[in-house]
DNA sequence: GGTCGCTCCGTTTTT
DNA sequence: CGGAGCGACC
């Protein structure tokens, strides 16, 4: 479309380079060290740019491309850059706009998925798929799966749609269809044949639906450029600047992707050209030349390899591309040399590098923060507190960053930093789109853009419940499949089966609604109708079906937060119709489809952001907590006995420790509850790799292990003197008896394993059942009060009030005076000074206190 | 056909 | 401890 429009209209040809002889100093390479110049500058078919981090790539990258483009040796339209997520995109079309003017416009940044649907909605008609091919998530494969799986009897054989998913992934990845997964498996082997037919069954539905899943958007598009040479041509022809970032973390399928359009134009595609090549674009052999290349990017990054990241990639990067140059980037311009020489001495222990040190000319900062907690309540309560003191100390929340391995461990934060009055919000984990009554709305929206998806419309039926059930949508689904109908089409039609009266109307009015929707989505061109805007859409289906006022009438409190959730998606669309006005459902769904967990990071939202060290990838904070470093949890249990495994893990340290700019906090816990019971952590095997001297010790973990055990010894802490034993035992108590008073709120998460099994089993249950009545009553009373809000956990004070001057007692801080109130309603907030640990601030309603008479 | 409650399952990281 | 899935009841 538009894009193609912006092509070069002068005939400017590639490789001409009119303006570099001019005098004078270049603006674009002022101010860059002589590497980073250099990377900007240079010139060729191939550019490697090892990129150690926080040596400034990004800003290479954008000026790069500011560069080729002022230069006149390419016009924006023919620039490609790819990079990991949308907002890493967004960030760098905005900053080359900012060194060039709006120069971004008709240039392609964006990541791989985005720029293969694109293409595959342009060319879909070429391979038999309409452009308004639904895009499944991992949840939709899985429902599909599911489905095929019982089918064919498989769940029998060990198969499930989780184990045949990822495998079908990875076989995807490495572009292996079932026919070539056949061609090599073991043919004796029952389970194998029986995959194949899993796989070709799944590959044939998805046809059927007009559906891709995540690995087909960029596998299909290699498919597409291989078998239709003059579609190649076209995109090989267009794009003469080829940008990768995070080249590291590609895989064999993204690989291909890249070598397919890096390709010359062969002579007899090109008389097939439209509009026509130009004298200007051949070379002497008739051909277009290949396109050139940069990638960046830092095999010490590469933290992907379980989706097929292929390091490789960039570990042989020149021998693949021939006449490539290597530019490295090794002064840092983020962190202070205390971070990044731990950041070094832990990646140095991975032996199958390029030697490489990250240095920095900015001095050695603070040292790093070490804490061993005794439980993650108590990790997590150290964690509150410092972002508290970092906050007083006039850090923004939002320069805050606490990172973790596995996603299930922001529980305890969480709980921690509600009640100490620290917004944050978490990135990734359950995703907002992956909510239940989300995709519920949004199947609804899918089924509109693509009438033979089975899985929307099977989930559409169900949500609301109104009486159609598993009978009745299985003669429908015959019935479509027979007459090869729409599944609306069927809908209409539903009377021509035997339903009894009370399904039929059910059915009929939902058809109804879909069609109505259909139609205001497609506008109606000939009486002047534009597309209806997607919110428009999306509030009709809301009101037809009234999904929120269905949710609001029932009792359970969880169904108001999942009602505010639907009227949070209405504001998504409108927000969507506003900012890309007549763009329509199509692109609503696809960019619904492609966010990533990091997209959702806003600098401005003035809170802490959790997040997984595999998300943080990429960013960068003031103040990093890395939490959980405990062997078992950073490396994780699964990856130690995979080959490479705590390779992998190292370098996700790594990125971790590379993120912080000014502070970095490595914490752990001796302790960590495992399902319901606790069990003992031992430290990371990445804390022994750091030299004794960056770390501060807040509390060794010998200190908190004691007794002299292997653990300690194994570290380079000091030894933990008298305080900590006193300190121990304290808390000890303290652990104790927040276990059996059951009404104190507070961690009931403890361990009733070792007491009495009787009398301990009543009590658990009637722990339960009181931690349950109250949640409930808490997240009912709490509604709007914090974007996040845990289940079951959360203790409520009621309408606790609180004057200056008044005393308190905290479960953890000891007494203290009440200095100012500030807030309302939920969100009040007490200030007190304690008479041991100073100021706090407390979330009135949720912190663990009593007013004192 | 829907709803409730029970049991059993399971936890790495994600576009 | 939480969610999903299934079976038994209404």
């Amino acid at each position: 479309m538009s894009d193609f429009e912006l092509l070069d209209p002068s005939g400017i040809p590639y490789g001409s380079d009119p303006s570099t002889s001019e005098g004078g100093p270049d603006p674009l390479l002022d101010g860059l060290n002589p590497s980073q110049s250099r990377a900007v500058s240079a010139r060729g078919p191939a550019l490697l740019i090892v990129a150690g981090a926080g040596s400034g790539k990004t800003r290479v990258l954008t000026h790069r491309i500011a560069h080729l483009i002022r230069n006149r040796e390419a016009w924006p339209s023919q620039i490609l850059a790819i990079t990991f997520t949308n907002k890493a995109a967004a960030e760098m079309r905005e900053r080359i706009d900012g060194l060039l003017g709006a120069a971004s416009e008709g240039m392609w940044v964006s990541t791989f998925h985005s720029a293969c649907v694109r293409i595959l909605r342009r060319e879909a008609e070429r391979f038999g798929y309409v452009a308004g091919f639904t895009i499944y998530d991992s949840a939709d494969s899985r429902a599909l799966l599911k489905r095929i799986i019982k089918e064919l009897d498989a769940d029998t054989y060990g198969f499930t749609p989780a184990n045949a998913g990822s495998k079908i992934s990875r076989l995807k990845n490495e572009l292996t269809d079932a026919d070539g997964y056949a061609a090599t498996m073991n043919a004796s082997d029952p389970r194998d044949r029986l995959f194949v037919e899993i796989f070709k069954t799944y590959e044939q539905e998805l046809r059927r639906a007009n559906a891709f899943d995540f690995d087909d958007l960029i596998g299909q598009t290699v498919q597409l450029f291989r078998s239709h040479p003059d579609v190649a041509a076209v995109y090989q022809r267009r794009f003469r600047h080829i940008l990768v970032d995070e080249y590291q973390d590609t895989n064999h399928a993204q690989y291909s992707l890249i070598r397919e359009l890096t390709r010359p134009v062969q002579a007899e595609q090109v008389e097939r050209l439209v509009p026509p090549a130009r004298a200007g674009e051949l070379d002497a052999a008739g051909r277009i030349p290949a396109a050139s290349l940069t990638v960046v990017g830092d095999s010490d990054q590469s933290i992907y390899a379980f989706r097929g990241a292929d390091i490789r990639n960039i570990v042989e990067f020149e021998r693949d591309f021939s006449g490539a140059e290597v530019v490295k980037l090794e002064q840092n311009y983020r962190s202070t040399q205390n971070i990044l020489s731990a950041a070094n001495a832990v990646i140095g222990n991975n032996f199958d590098r390029q030697e490489k040190n990250l240095w920095t000319a900015e001095g050695d900062g603070e040292r790093i923060v070490g804490f061993t907690g005794y439980s993650q309540h108590d990790e997590a309560r150290f964690v509150a507190e410092e972002v508290e003191d970092l906050h007083r100390a006039g850090l923004a929340y939002s320069d805050v960053a606490v990172f973790y391995r596995t996603n299930s461990q922001t529980r305890a934060l969480e709980e921690l930093l509600i009640r100490s009055a620290i917004p944050y919000r978490v990135l990734g984990g359950t995703k907002f789109y992956e909510r239940a009554e989300i995709k519920d709305a949004m199947a609804y929206l899918t089924s509109i853009a693509n009438p033979y998806d089975p899985i929307a419309w099977s989930r559409l039926l169900g949500a609301p419940k109104r009486g159609i059930g598993p009978m009745a949508e299985a003669h429908l689904a015959n019935f479509q499949e027979e007459h090869g109908l729409s599944f609306h089409e069927a809908m209409l039609r539903s009377g021509e089966l035997a339903f009894g009266p009370k399904v039929l109307g059910s059915i009929q009015s939902l058809a109804e609604l879909l069609t109505r929707a259909a139609k205001m989505a497609a506008g109606d061109p000939e009486h002047d109708q534009a597309p209806a805007p997607v919110g428009d859409l999306l509030k009709l289906i809301l009101d037809e079906t009234e999904m929120v006022e269905k949710l609001r009438a029932k009792r359970d409190p969880q169904d108001d937060a999942r009602a505010e959730n639907l009227e949070e998606l209405v504001a998504v669309a409108r927000e969507f119709d506003v900012k890309q006005p007549g763009a329509g459902l199509l692109a609503f769904l696809t960019e619904v489809s492609l966010v990533a967990a990091a997209d959702d990071l806003d600098d401005s939202s003035g809170t802490v952001s959790l997040m997984t060290m595999h998300t943080a990838k990429g960013l960068e904070f003031k103040a990093v907590f890395i939490t959980g470093v405990e062997e078992g949890l950073l490396p994780h249990q699964m990856s130690v006995d995979e080959v490479g495994g705590v390779n992998e893990e190292r370098r996700l340290m790594y990125v971790g420790i590379t993120r912080a700019r000014e502070r970095l906090y490595l914490t752990l816990a001796s302790t960590r509850a495992v399902f319901g019971d606790v069990s003992v952590a031992m430290p990371s095997r990445f804390l022994q790799e750091i030299p004794e001297g960056l770390i501060d010790w807040r509390q060794s973990p010998g200190e908190v292990t004691g007794r002299g055990g292997t653990e300690s010894r194994a570290l380079n802490a000091p030894r933990g003197g008298g305080s900590g034993s006193a300190g121990r035992s304290r808390r000890a108590v303290d652990s104790n008896v927040s276990f059996g008073s059951g009404g104190s709120g507070g961690f009931s998460s403890g361990s009733a394993a070792v007491s009495e099994p009787a009398s301990g089993n009543m009590q658990s249950a009637l722990d339960k059942w009181r931690e349950r009545k109250r949640a409930a009553k808490a997240t009912q009373a709490a509604g709007g009060g914090f974007p996040n809000t845990i289940m079951g956990s959360v203790r409520d004070n009621g309408d606790l009030e609180l004057a200056p001057g008044d005393r308190i007692r905290h479960d953890e801080y000891g007494e203290g005076r009440v200095s100012a109130v500030t807030g309302v309603g939920t969100k009040r907030i007490a200030h007190v000074v304690f008479d041991s640990v100073g100021e706090r601030k407390l979330l009135v309603k949720l912190a663990p206190i009593e007013k004192l008479a």
